[in-house]
DNA sequence: GAAGTGATATCCT
DNA sequence: GGATATCACTTCG
């Protein structure tokens, strides 16, 4: 239990991206277990921000382990996604649901009692992670990952949701049968 | 099922 | 330097 350590980041993405599922993400007030991800690969994932090179927007990928990638989609949403591999290579994970541990309250209020982490941009908004934490360091920050000790259970791999090339990759993993997941 | 949203990257002048 | 095409999504009809 504790904040994990950057050693954990610094290893292969779709490694970081299996052994995320089960930990907390902890922002504040507010937490949520990771039940679904998604691998980005660098080179050859052409589905991956860094694939079209290194960018002032895509600069963290390639940068240490272990800190925060958040980017704005479509205008309103965030997105939060981990860096993952050793400095210099690219490669992160993409948080796309959690299941709400601690201040439920709170994101109510944020998401109007909605739903609240089903999905990228609600998780954000859920967590109130914004583009303000883009390059946040993970192992030091307010916003940080930890082990509360869960053991995942089954999981469950399969290709990737809501992008238009190499999508058949599968580089999506969540938790069988978690119904806080984006899409069962 | 379709539209809307704003930052980026990639063409154009 | 300016315009437009793109986009890893959500919400509303």
């Amino acid at each position: 239990m504790g904040i994990l350590p950057r050693d954990f980041y610094a290893r292969n993405t779709v490694e970081v991206a299996r052994d995320l599922l089960g930990k907390v993400l902890v922002h504040g007030e507010t937490a949520g277990r990771i039940v679904e991800v998604e691998a980005y690969l660098g080179s050859g994932d052409e589905a991956a921000h860094s694939a079209r090179g290194l960018t002032p927007r895509t600069r963290v990928i390639f940068g240490p382990p272990g800190h925060a990638y958040v980017y704005l989609i479509y205008g309103m949403y965030e997105c939060l996604n981990i860096v993952a591999e050793p400095e210099g290579q690219a490669g992160c994970v993409l948080l796309r649901a959690l299941e709400p541990l601690a201040g439920i309250e709170v994101m109510k209020q944020r998401r109007g009692n909605k739903a609240l982490c089903n999905g990228p941009g609600k998780l954000t908004r859920a967590l109130g992670v914004t583009w303000e934490n883009y390059g946040a360091d993970l192992t030091t920050g307010p916003l940080r990952v930890e082990d509360w000790g869960y053991q995942p259970g089954e999981i469950t791999v399969s290709a990737r949701i809501g992008i238009s090339v190499s999508a058949e990759l599968p580089l999506r993993f969540h938790i069988s049968g978690n119904p806080h997941v984006s899409r069962p």
